[in-house]
DNA sequence: ATGGGTCAAGGTTACC
DNA sequence: GGTAACCTTGACCCAT
């Protein structure tokens, strides 16, 4: 059905204007018409027509690669005239914006139009300077005017493959270039920063990277079948040729038509859509206030001392992460500083609906439950899914920071997405087989910072609440004997912070230290993490995203398991006994073949990966070293200080 | 996305329109507008909004019948134009399909909007005719193309109260049809029809079944505050007004897109995707040619000699009932041509795991168990114990015949709850009282096809390969003794055919009749039994699906269950000995009381239903008579040729 | 062992 | 075409 529009397209493409027309004159209307046709062919090229043929393809199951390349989709670049943009531009409406966009294809169209470096009338003399601007660029010198440009270039990420949990901004993957030579703002990373900060499927490293004047960021891939034997540039293909780990950028809908009212649903509770308006009008010029906003007063000065409240919040966070969410009491103070009495109210006294209300850590809407691993609403949950499912790449038009809550949250994609990882959601858990229902598996699970819990918490005082305070969690899994078949996992949860003092890592509350070095670990996160600087922190902050690496959690497992504070956090622990082994110590039994079994295992499997601590296997001077009872027929060690 | 293209098509409106144009004329786009405002608003009463509503209320529990209803939900219904649809309607794609529909529902605007060829402005010309269709549809004038509509009718089902072990298809609703006028495609059964087929609890005897264009049955019902004395035409109240006791239709989710296309993002696994959509590439014209993989040639062909296959059948099986699931070799082949190494696979080599994989019976998914009487997977079972216990009511978009796998399961819901139903599930074994437990009523485990027996089980030969062959089973409970409490039943399978040179049901393969009548059996089967007519065949071939009608299926069981057949057919026999008994016989000992008490049961519980058979304990001339062991302390009596 | 319940996945679709 | 309110689904849990 979509065909009939693209090939409708398509007829205007073959009238497209030829390059080599002699008979361009001075018929000002024609010279229009072309503008528009090449600009709208652009717009198809860069948002809309890739991505649909592509999901076609998809679709249809035919490999790609093989179709005939369209070689007229190379990747254009605006961005030159900088200062009708620069000022005021937090303040500019969404139409507004949509205007600028608008011309700013229209610039890119003229200077394509003007390549052949002919001129007629004025406009062809603004159309050179263009072109020449351009040029310069390509030869590169890169000494225009850097810092504005930084300032207004919008950001854009990509993930390809295995997607990580994080952002790549342009200026990572410039700052690494140089090493292939890339006109203008076709922008290449190195091949260490494309290593190193984009996990890449393998067979499908991108020949480069593309910021068009949108700010839409593409990666360019290279066919399948191309033997890329010819020609030694890159072969740009664009979207159509991206292979299925690569994001697609939006179309349309964004951020084209300022959106105040919120879209989708359908309320029928009028009240609220009051509520909501009002709430808007406060806020309605964005983004400096906003950001202001951002740097107030903590707004939860007046964290309540209910235990109402405080056992809401610990049924999803179980102490062991910060929950930056409203309470319950001051999401009601909200409601009645906004409109009293409501429609149909049928609810029979409510004192006890307050517990029920939860708020959405990304855009603070009433949340729905646990959603990817974070409490959201069904807006951040759906926006999170269509996401991740399509692959979408978001640009911000401002720089990056735009603040998030129910009524801005659909003006800026990017900064809502980036938002939504920032604050932990795993984009492992968008499932790719699409099967609804059931649970995720334990390996993504692992990542979520919100566990549901059943209601039969014995109330025990777990971590008193200071260490909620800078500490997020780190889930481990407990190792798992291969007797099959392994009816059950375990799961323990794991506090970690960084001793700097000493350089190792300490459970907290607890004397006991991993026995890790910084790099390890470092190495370990996933790229989200939240990683400082290891030496201008007092205590560091970890959390552990990289789902797939499995092995390290096992190890970590290993060595922490038998902490009592461990015990005590697990609901059905392992350990059953524990017997301290003095450093020189005479194993016996099956003690000594675990001991044993132990660091054959840990040189063998973990040797290339975790090298560097296999020393740890050795028991460090300074470190003691317990046994337990992991299994029947088998004990594992532990080393601790 | 879809509505654009309907949308699109819209335009053909205006061609159509242009043919009829009288003096409807320059205003063109008003008349335009008024007929996409039209085709949405009967777009909206055919397929959403009457769902919707009706979900709000009932999830809220308010008392239906006093709320005001709307006027303008009435049925409606297209199908007019047969012939572009009728040719190849195998063959169709679902995007063809789908052109089809939405091109009914232009000419079904087209037609409400010419039909009449009076002239006072357009809109009001619009609005009359369709009140005036209402208002045709309300009086009843019926003959409109039955015959071509019967082709194109998605089919339905629904029940009532107690739940039947079957189906309802249109075909019998209307063809029972006439005592009540009803226009159009608003098809009415029989009264005879609806005491016959359908089992309904007192006092919500639906008033009509209502089928619109989309194929969707529905019931109608009184208000039960009616008084039903004002009017005698039926007050045709859908939805939003059916009783608790009814089957509610599917919100949601369902079936308004046909979903060829298996909705997959991108799979890591490529292989099985491959084999998925080669599965569906096979199978994406569905429903004819799904049906013929029906009735081909059994899949069981290469149905192992292995020990270790038939062990993990009869132990489930035991040997009385047809296991129709995917055997384990070939559940390992289908998984090796799908993907041979995939990820962290720690496991140990396996060939002992074989026997614990089980397979669905209704989607070959991996099964967990038994569920409701056979062996299902998670998704099955919870799918069979939503719909029994909200009452749902589905319908199919195709004919009826949809496939059933772990891919598609959830495309056609009511093809699954019919394979689950044909398959044997126990309606009655999802508990109104929502108790959990294992172990059912001792009434309800009868039925159930599977036992879970421990490992003890001799291997004997069981069912040969004959009797499966072109004999739907026919399920047969031994009677039960009323000792409390019953702890296991036992099952005894009977294939039946019917001979009409003697006008008598025989068991397959066996000299031995069984006194029943026709017109009995006829009476005693489930809706959905396939029953031939009495005179044109020579074999009929009966299932049994009125799972509620135990007094029945136990006097079959008196009749039947001591013949030899039976007894090689199931495992474990209850028949241990038995004796022949002639006509004149002196009982003695437990035979005599046993006797009695068969003969006084009988005709006490059984006279006013099975009168006609009553005569069967008087042993008839010309047939025999044998006791067996029933328990240890009861005999039972079976009588045979 | 097999019921029922749970609740985060999924999809659908009116609305903008 | 995106959004989000609403619905279905199913892996996992508990209960009996
Ligand atoms: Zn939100
Ligand atoms: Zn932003
Ligand atoms: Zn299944
Ligand atoms: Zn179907």
């Amino acid at each position: 059905m979509n065909f009939d529009s693209e090939f409708a397209k398509s007829e205007e493409l073959q009238d497209k204007y030829s390059e080599h027309g002699d008979g361009m004159d001075d018929n000002y209307d024609s010279l229009y018409q072309k503008l528009k046709l090449k600009r709208k062919r652009l717009q198809n090229i860069l948002e809309g027509e890739s991505e649909r043929s592509f999901s076609t393809k998809f679709g249809s199951e035919s490999e790609y690669g093989s179709e005939s390349v369209s070689s007229e989709q190379e990747g254009k670049n605006g961005e030159s005239g900088s200062e009708s943009t620069d000022s005021g531009y937090g303040s500019v409406t969404m139409a507004s914006r949509k205007h600028i966009k608008i011309q700013n294809h229209v610039d890119e169209a003229l200077s394509d139009f003007t390549e052949d470096g002919t001129e007629f009338g004025q406009q062809g003399q603004i159309l050179k300077m263009i072109q020449e601007l351009e040029r310069v660029k390509q030869v590169g010198n890169k000494k225009d005017d850097k810092l504005t440009q930084q300032h207004q270039m919008p950001l854009g990420f990509a993930y390809f493959g295995i997607p990580p949990q994080g952002f790549i901004y342009p200026q990572q993957l410039v700052d690494g270039g140089g090493d292939e030579g890339v006109p203008g703002n076709i922008q290449f990373p190195s091949q260490a920063a494309r290593m190193n900060l984009i996990p890449l499927i393998a067979g499908s490293l991108p020949s480069g990277f593309m910021t068009n004047s949108s700010g839409v960021m593409t990666a360019m891939f290279s066919p399948p079948n191309a033997t890329t034997s010819s020609n030694t540039s890159p072969q740009p293909l664009i979207f159509t040729q991206v292979p299925k780990g690569c994001l697609v950028p939006s179309m349309g809908n964004f951020p084209m038509t300022s959106k105040l009212m919120n879209p989708g649903g359908d309320c029928e509770k009028s009240p609220k859509k009051n509520h909501l308006m009002s709430d808007l009008l406060q806020q309605s010029h964005v983004t400096t206030q906003s950001y202001q906003h951002q740097t107030g007063d903590s707004e939860k000065t007046k964290l309540s001392s209910k235990a109402n409240e405080q056992e809401f919040i610990t049924h999803y966070t179980k102490g062991q992460f910060e929950y930056n969410g409203l309470l319950p009491s001051e999401l009601k103070e909200m409601k009645e500083s906004s409109s009293g009495n409501n429609g149909p109210s049928l609810v029979n006294g409510g004192p006890e609906d307050v517990k029920e209300q939860m708020v959405c850590a990304i855009c603070k809407d009433r949340a729905t439950g646990l959603h990817y691993g974070i409490i959201t609403c069904e807006g951040c949950k759906g926006f999170f899914k269509r996401t991740v499912q399509n692959k979408r790449i978001y640009t911000c038009v401002s720089k990056g920071d735009c603040e998030i809550n129910k009524m801005q949250r659909n003006r800026c994609q990017f900064c809502r997405f980036k938002k939504c990882l920032e604050m932990g959601m795993v984009l492992a858990a968008v499932r790719e087989d699409r099967m609804p229902g059931g649970r995720n598996s334990g390996a993504v699970y692992n990542l979520y910072k919100v566990k549901y819990k059943k209601h039969k918490r014995k109330d025990q005082s777990i971590a008193p609440r200071v260490y909620k305070e800078k500490v997020t969690h780190f889930q481990v899994y407990e190792d798992q004997i291969k007797i099959e078949p392994v009816k059950q996992k375990k799961m323990i949860p794991l506090n970690l912070t960084y001793n700097p003092d000493q350089s190792v890592f300490q459970i907290q509350g607890q004397e006991t230290y991993l026995p890790l070095s910084w790099s390890h670990v470092k190495n370990k996160m996933g790229p989200h993490s939240v990683f400082p600087q290891q030496n201008n922190l007092s205590h560091a902050t970890l959390s552990y995203n990289n789902y797939d690496d499995t092995a390290y959690v096992r190890e970590c497992a290993n060595k922490a398991q038998n902490i009592e504070a461990l015990a005590s956090l697990s609901t059905q622990s392992c350990i059953q006994q524990s017997t301290e082994i003095p450093r020189e110590m005479a194993l016996t039994g099956k003690d000594k073949a675990s001991y044993y079994q132990y660091l054959n295992s840990s040189s063998s499997q973990n040797d290339q990966e975790y090298g560097q601590n296999r020393s740890t296997s050795q028991i460090q001077p300074g470190y003691k070293c317990q046994s337990y009872t992991h299994t029947k027929s088998q004990n594992r060690f532990a080393v601790f200080k």
